[in-house]
DNA sequence: AAATTAGCCAACCGCGGTGTA
DNA sequence: TTACACCGCGGTTGGCTAATT
């Protein structure tokens, strides 16, 4: 979120209750004030904070506005890839316990992962006809947009601040880029091939390398973002992913690929989808 | 150019958990 | 043990901006 509107905000859309206690944006006057309370009194307590500091404001609103957007370590701005697979994997784990996987997520809050979820997510899942919670879509994510944000990933410049090594993360899903289709495949979209950052690892390449039209033929390359399957096969290989910071974090898995899971035309719709999808704003 | 719609996100609300007197 | 206050979480709403008609 831009920090033009809140900052911009008058207090012409602010308003007082009957108690005198006053709701919506908070103004520039009011931020300050509360930065300078809590650098004199600290965190917590905060009805008492509130009265402290003269602002006329609940508690409640002062921790909220304090945690979502003043305090220091807050991240601003889009999340990036990295960050939405984190997101993903997270919320298929936890489901909606925004605060819990705003743990792993350094300097956002669960209200911007939450909103991104509701935003992003549902809005997909909507254009899609799915229900975010059904497995369907989950397989989805997990087989198409994951495997997505991860060649975008790749593409991305590392963030100057690697996100500490503590994600718990990822109990299965992620690919190597390999076996992601490129735009450039699918249509006319021009999109650079990934093939760089990836350490070498042995065994066939050339089964995830399957442009995107066998690969929708045989039905077959979600099938290599499935570790079970993968473990049922001869052919799956692992690498490390090793571009930016997620080499840290994430064990790249190759495959090959064989069975049918979603339809072509599934498929087909999710590819052809607007690339507003996959974009990292 | 104006009106309408959609997208986005900050902020609010209600509820449950926890601490304390 | 109980009552109350505080805190934090998740769901929802309202308003601003951008895009579309």
């Amino acid at each position: 979120m831009s920090t033009s509107k809140s900052e911009s905000s008058s207090s012409s859309s602010t308003s007082e209750d009957d108690n005198g206690v006053r709701r919506g944006p908070w103004t520039l006057e009011e931020d300050n004030l509360l930065t300078q309370s809590i650098s004199s009194y600290g965190e917590g307590r905060w009805n008492l904070l509130a009265k402290r500091s003269g602002l006329k404001r609940t508690g409640k609103s002062c921790r909220l506005r304090w945690l979502n957007y003043l305090k220091p370590d807050v991240k601003r701005g889009n999340l990036t890839p990295q960050e939405q697979l984190v997101i993903l994997e997270l919320h298929s784990k936890w489901g909606n316990r925004w605060s819990k996987i705003a743990q792993h997520l350094p300097g956002r809050t669960d209200n911007e992962i939450k909103n991104y979820w509701r935003t992003r997510i549902q809005k997909q899942a909507r254009h899609m006809k799915m229900d975010t919670s059904s497995t369907e879509f989950e397989e989805m994510v997990r087989r198409f947009w994951m495997p997505r944000l991860l060649q975008k990933a790749a593409e991305t410049p590392s963030p100057p601040h690697p996100p500490p090594p503590a994600i718990p993360i990822l109990n299965q899903t992620f690919l190597n880029p390999f076996c992601v289709p490129q735009c450039s495949q699918i249509g006319t979209q021009a999109a650079p091939t990934t093939t760089h950052n990836i350490i070498p690892w042995e065994g066939d390449q050339g089964a995830c390398m399957m442009n995107i039209e066998e690969t929708v033929q045989h039905s077959s390359f979600m099938s290599c973002f499935d570790p079970e399957s993968a473990n049922n096969s001869s052919q799956f290989h692992h690498g490390l992913y090793h571009n930016s910071d997620f080499s840290s974090y994430y064990d790249i898995k190759t495959c090959n690929v064989e069975s049918n899971w979603v339809n072509n035309d599934v498929a087909c719709s999710m590819w052809g989808m607007d690339d507003e999808l996959w974009q990292f704003k």
